[in-house]
DNA sequence: AAAGATTGATTCTTCAATCTTT
DNA sequence: AAAGATTGAAGAATCAATCTTT
């Protein structure tokens, strides 16, 4: 028995925290996925996928990382970190490295070959991404970035469901 | 012949902008990440994945839509939406419509049950996002959202590197 | 028991080719 | 010829289970 137009959204009649949650998620996906497809086609000129070089990325600017370091760091599975540092082993640019003080772990690194790519790429890499978001000012996107590591981090802080359900039954 | 020292990365060679706009993909891919990673476990809650997710949330913002607009919008590939379109059929959450003015093109709509199942599902979603982006206040997700506007419409606009050699092979 | 990594199966997504209509 | 959609094949990532080490 609403009186609402007939084309009225729940959305609507969300709190303002919702309201504003959900709108900054839709646009911030948006801008992802429009700057991924620029990143990602630049990526496949080499051959390499948007995760191989987010890897490479990490290992250069880091040096030798454990794999766990890596897949906390670009957000991939378990699974997924061991999968993308085998392919770029087979390619020549990263090799596995024992771990002294844990002989469960292991460290990633760039080879020889894979520093001189890495050196090669990401100048002309930087540049497109500088093209692509030339829509903001240097300061504009110093600004974007220090909001986006603020609700970054807070959302990696944020417990997930499945987390805080597994907490309640061992707790 | 550099005199930087051993750990030295190329990064610091790189002209402002283009230092600038990396650092702001690195943050905003993580932050996404960060975030996709919550939402994703919501819409799973229902047998949803995210792509699946971003259609009903079109639709039931937007009304019915051509497929290829849906595309546009949640930038999934071709045959993604297609398959996506498939999928949510098959649940009985969206149906295809004809469209009257082109024989070629299909509406996608969604069903009674879609809209119920939406109604439902929204607000509890919509608090979810608000409480994992709490980081920061309603004003700063503004500005935020606003920021990411700015940079997503660049980006979408900016012509991707196949795009430029395919009109200069035409042209 | 818990952490780190790996494997194989499954799922999601893209890609290239095709069909129809404009 | 170009736009809209669909199909089947191929690629990429996740998930659940497993192995080793702590």
């Amino acid at each position: 028995m609403h009186s609402a137009p007939a084309n009225a959204t729940v959305t609507d009649d969300l709190s303002p925290d919702a309201s504003s949650a959900l709108h900054l998620w839709v646009i911030l996906a948006r801008a992802h996925a429009a700057i991924a497809a620029h990143a990602s086609e630049d990526a496949a000129r080499h051959g390499l996928t948007l995760a191989e070089f987010g890897i490479l990325e990490a290992l250069y600017h880091r040096g030798p990382l454990l794999l766990g370091e890596v897949q906390r760091r670009i957000l991939v599975s378990s699974g997924g970190i061991t999968f993308l540092v085998d392919r770029l082993t087979d390619k020549g640019l990263v090799e596995r490295r024992f771990c002294p003080s844990d002989r469960r772990a292991r460290y990633a690194a760039l080879t020889p070959r894979g520093q001189e790519l890495v050196a090669e790429i990401f100048p002309e890499h930087a540049k497109l991404l500088a093209k692509v978001m030339g829509g903001l000012s240097v300061p504009e996107q110093q600004m974007t970035a220090e909001l986006l590591r603020t609700l970054g981090l807070q959302a990696a802080g944020t417990p997930r469901a499945a987390d805080q359900l597994k907490h309640a039954v061992h707790g």
